[in-house]
DNA sequence: GCCCAGGCATTTT
DNA sequence: AAAATGCATGGG
């Protein structure tokens, strides 16, 4: 048990906004699993502080929470109009997480078409089901070689639909050498996404939320059905869109928008929407 | 029954 | 280049 602290730091608004899937909060305490094990979080409202049960170093929590981003300072580079200030004010403190590469291209590519408990309970069933153990009704995400030794037909037991093929697919890809995840940590943003998207099941919205949320790419401006609504709604008329407004050219205009932290911007506009819907 | 969910791939206009 | 459609599954 220790404690952790970080100024513009809420555990809430960070494990509620849908950038990750393997955490709940059944009462006062957050839950969840993280690299191989079971992680106890409560943060206090006044202190701010956060109470750790975990085997797992400090170290590695504080990375993991990315208390080393300047959030004051990104928060004010991504303040361009009323819109994002209002977003801010209201949920300041929420920061992107660093995700395990591996687990985060699976389970995005789940998200596909999937509202977010049902990714949680796809996720969760596939490492009940392909995981380890690791104590009273929690399991470690499946490993590469776990997934890739499968056939689709046992994947669709999972009730994981049409991604079945498609995750077998990328474990192989994972494991045969064609796809090195920790490459793209040193490949510039473009770069990387084309190589995600040579993946079955990647388009630019997956291969986006992989590149910001697991390999910390904050130009990827991950365009999804809320985002496409919260931008067509407040900002379709911009000049930039030249008035055809689609995916692919929302995600240019949010890095020109926003500059070079709008994965920030994108975060803070989704969880609005999600919550409060189109006010 | 309908429509939507952190979409993608393919086909049709 | 934009729009329509199929794809599995679960919830409102």
């Amino acid at each position: 048990m220790y404690e952790l602290f970080c100024e513009d730091f809420n555990l809430d608004y960070t494990l509620d906004c849908g950038q990750v899937f393997r955490w709940d909060k059944p009462g006062d305490w957050w839950v969840g699993v993280v690299k191989g094990s079971v992680v106890r979080l409560q943060q206090d409202k006044v202190t701010g502080k956060v109470l750790v049960d975990s085997s797992l170093p400090k170290e590695f929590l504080e990375h993991y929470f990315r208390f080393d981003d300047d959030l004051d300072d990104i928060l004010r580079r991504v303040n361009r109009d009323v819109f994002m200030d209002e977003a801010i004010s209201k949920y300041r403190g929420l920061r992107l997480i660093r995700q395990d590469p591996w687990e985060c291209l699976i389970s995005y590519m789940l998200a596909t078409a999937w509202s977010i408990p049902n990714i949680k309970r796809g996720i969760s069933l596939l490492s009940a089901r392909y995981g380890k153990k690791i104590g009273d009704g929690y399991y470690s995400f499946p490993e590469p070689e776990t997934l890739a030794g499968l056939c689709d037909g046992e994947l669709r037991d999972c009730k994981l639909g049409f991604r079945s093929g498609r995750i077998v697919k990328a474990a192989r890809h994972v494991m045969g050498g064609n796809l090195v995840l920790d490459e793209l940590f040193s490949a510039d943003y473009r770069e990387a996404r084309q190589r995600l998207m040579f993946l079955e099941g990647i388009g630019e919205k997956v291969a986006d939320c992989i590149l910001l949320f697991a390999f910390g790419k904050m130009e990827a401006f991950p365009v999804d059905t809320h985002v496409e609504k919260v931008v067509r709604y407040y900002y379709g008329s911009h000049e930039f869109f030249n008035g055809s407004v689609t995916k692919s050219k929302i995600g240019d205009w949010g890095r020109m928008y926003f500059g070079e932290y709008c994965g920030y911007a994108q975060q803070y506009f989704f969880y609005q929407k999600r919550l409060e819907g189109l006010v």
